[in-house]
DNA sequence: ATAGAATATTCATATATTCGAATACAATGT
DNA sequence: ACATTGTATTCGAATATATGAATATTCTAT
């Protein structure tokens, strides 16, 4: 039952990742870390198809990443929890630091440095 | 280009999010967070197949997630960036925190509690 | 050279995901 | 009531993913 529990946990855990995994959503979350927004500038600012941005959206809301509140005709989209960017900005710094490794594995080809 | 630039860092995050998103491999990142292991302790460890299991290791490997040393007959992995870590533990503080609101939700049906 | 232990890969299949197209729904102003 | 604007959903097709089964590879000891 303790097994079953932590197996539950890593499963959700999973699930949750899995929303990250998609380059829109995640341009959509830093975009809604700024601030909240309604859809229509949310398709504004990715250039994506509205029906695209919604599924992407209703993905979200339905693991309470997202929480929406109407506005009129409007729907405005925000964060439930902001720690989300917070795990993103470390995948994001262990991607920036890999790259910025490569490159200096190839540089010397190009150019020499010095260390 | 800068646009492009942009993108390409959100594919590559996704694809990193991507490694994050099954059970098998964040129970394994975990594991290989305590110390490197080779892939047999993390057979046992985990219960299951050994194929299994180094195909996940290897979906690891190939997005530098994990890197590897021989050691005579066995191949000892270990994290090559523990902030990937970090990464997890947000996601799981985010996801026990979901779970207490729910069940403090649910409380009150069962027994009142007071703020 | 060969056997055995540890690990990796290939293949086929079941399942999941993404996306565009079309359409539906909801709120507002007229 | 109706048109308009904003948003959501459904459906189908293409693509990706996870897994078990079988098999291959690598290293060590003999």
């Amino acid at each position: 039952m303790e097994r079953e529990r932590e197996e539950q946990l890593y499963r959700l855990q999973a699930e949750l990742c899995q929303v990250l995994a998609e380059p829109t959503r995640l341009k959509l979350l830093s975009l809604l870390g700024e601030r909240p927004r309604p859809v229509k500038e949310l398709v504004e600012a990715t250039g994506q198809r509205q029906a695209k941005i919604s599924q992407h959206l209703a993905i979200m809301r339905q693991r309470n990443i997202v929480r929406t509140v109407r506005v009129g005709t409007e729907v405005h989209y925000s964060l439930t929890d902001p720690r989300i960017l917070e795990a993103c900005h470390i995948t994001r710094e262990v991607l920036l630091q890999q790259l910025t490794k490569q490159a200096s594995l190839a540089a010397p080809l190009v150019h020499t440095e010095r260390v």
